[in-house]
DNA sequence: TCTGGGGTCCTCACGCCT
DNA sequence: TCTGAGGCGTGAGGACCC
């Protein structure tokens, strides 16, 4: 594995290291070389990146914020740049695009692609890969890590392995030799339950688990993972580098400072994530037919409920309506809330929707209402046009001081500055 | 130790319709 | 007219990924 002509190898898996902590180094070259998480600092953060010199300490994604700094107390926190990475990553993209249009991203920091049509013009798979690895160095001052293989999975379990800044290759004889050895949580797609139960039939490495009968494997796991998992450990798996996936769904949720037992504050709270995600709807030009909410306790139990409209909708005042509905449904009395959630569910392309001729011009002055907002926050910062109720916020991580105009029953064509800040307006609730 | 936020996919149950 | 099977949409929840 490594060198020489890889006959067979089209796809890449390329990952940046660290992707946000090493942005934040970039920025801040004084930490270079010294241990940064990127998280949340609160009480219930959570680490969102490392550097590797804080994962040598055993700080890793996903750990409390409060743990990975009694692991390693000399660690920079920094709250993150979200604003930021996007722009990096929308230049890294570019930059893959330039070489291949089969660009299939995972998420802002990694990326598929299918580079059998630009063997002619770059070199072979490998030379691509250590081409992107110099590119991404020189442009952006970050490194990352690239698995080239046959297969979307094997390139990605490679790219895992060559980190940090490193690249693999696993050429198609080789594909055995690599997979059955690694432990079966490797597989993509074997999370700790999956895992458990695997380890539960004496299955630890992809190796026993290519061994094992695909029916056993689909009487543990179920039919279609059993089947899906068979397949992946003998190296199989037919997945092509897709360039746009049409988004499913889109949310917003949060956790409370502290647990929340009123119902006045849930409904706010409700409010404004029902806003928060019409506007993601509106800005992608899609309509949502389900609304769903997620209420987690203090117990950390998790529930769901969703509900299907019978219009369509992009409007954050038909999203809470629903959300409120079904959260009053649920019939709390005090329960102690540690997380709202509010998504839209099963989206659809709003220019190809049919016009819904029931739609009131109560609903239509609304929606041209949030439209008026969106255009402000666009030339303004989110935030700057509101409904009334969320003016007045206290109590949540994140709620707005008292610096701010509320225009009561103000239109979003009336404005008012602040003594600081850009101009607030309130629009009143239905 | 005490668990964020934004997503996707799968399974199962249930009601409705043919 | 009744009944059961199967398809389909919907809703809930779990597992997983980054």
């Amino acid at each position: 594995m490594g060198s020489g002509r890889v006959a067979g190898c089209t796809i890449l898996h390329v990952d940046m290291d660290a992707f946000f902590a090493s942005v934040e180094v970039r920025r801040r070259p004084d930490l270079a070389g010294t241990p940064v998480i990127v998280g949340g600092a609160g009480n219930r953060g959570v680490v969102t990146s490392a550097t590797y010199e804080a994962r040598r300490y055993g700080v890793h994604a996903a750990m409390p914020t409060a743990r990975a700094l009694r692991l390693c107390p000399t660690a920079t926190v920094l709250p993150g740049d979200m604003a930021l990475y996007s722009e990096v990553s929308r230049s890294v993209m570019a930059l893959f695009r330039s070489i291949t249009p089969l660009v299939e991203p995972l998420s802002l920091d990694e990326a598929f692609l299918d580079v059998s049509g630009a063997g002619r013009r770059l070199g072979d798979a490998a030379e691509i890969g250590e081409y992107i690895r110099a590119r991404v160095f020189d442009e952006q001052g970050i490194t990352c890590s690239v698995g080239v293989a046959g297969t979307k999975f094997v390139a990605k379990l490679a790219s895992t392995r060559a980190k940090p800044d490193g690249m693999l290759v696993v050429r198609p004889p080789e594909v055995m030799d690599f997979l059955h050895p690694l432990p079966v949580g490797a597989l993509w797609g074997v999370g700790p339950k999956t895992e458990e139960q695997l380890l539960r039939l004496g299955l630890r490495t992809v190796g026993d688990l290519a061994h094992v009968p695909a029916r056993t494997l689909q009487r543990a796991v179920g039919a279609t993972s059993g089947s899906h998992l068979h397949e992946l450990s003998w190296g199989r798996d037919p997945r092509r580098v897709v360039p746009h996936e049409p988004e499913k769904s889109t949310g917003h949720e949060e956790t409370f400072g502290t647990d929340v037992d009123d119902p006045v504050v849930i409904h706010r709270e409700l409010l404004l994530l029902a806003e928060r995600t019409a506007g993601r709807l509106r800005a992608g030009g899609w309509l949502a037919r389900t609304v769903s909410i997620k209420v987690r306790f203090a117990d950390f139990a998790t529930i769901t409920r969703s509900r299907t409209l019978d219009v369509p909708t992009d409007v954050g005042q038909e999203l809470y309506d629903t959300a409120r509905a079904l959260y009053d449904a649920l019939g709390l009395e005090r329960a102690r809330i540690r997380l709202v959630g509010v998504r839209a569910e099963r989206l659809i392309d709003a220019g190809s929707a049919p016009q819904q001729l029931e739609l009131g011009a109560r609903e239509r002055g609304r929606r041209e209402a949030e439209l008026a907002a969106d255009r402000a926050a666009r030339r303004f910062g989110a935030g700057a046009v509101r409904p009334a109720t969320l003016l007045h916020r206290s109590g949540r991580p994140g709620g707005q001081g008292g610096q701010e105009w509320s225009g009561q029953g103000a239109s979003a064509g009336q404005r008012a500055r602040n003594r600081s800040g850009p101009p607030v307006v309130a629009y009143p609730e239905e």
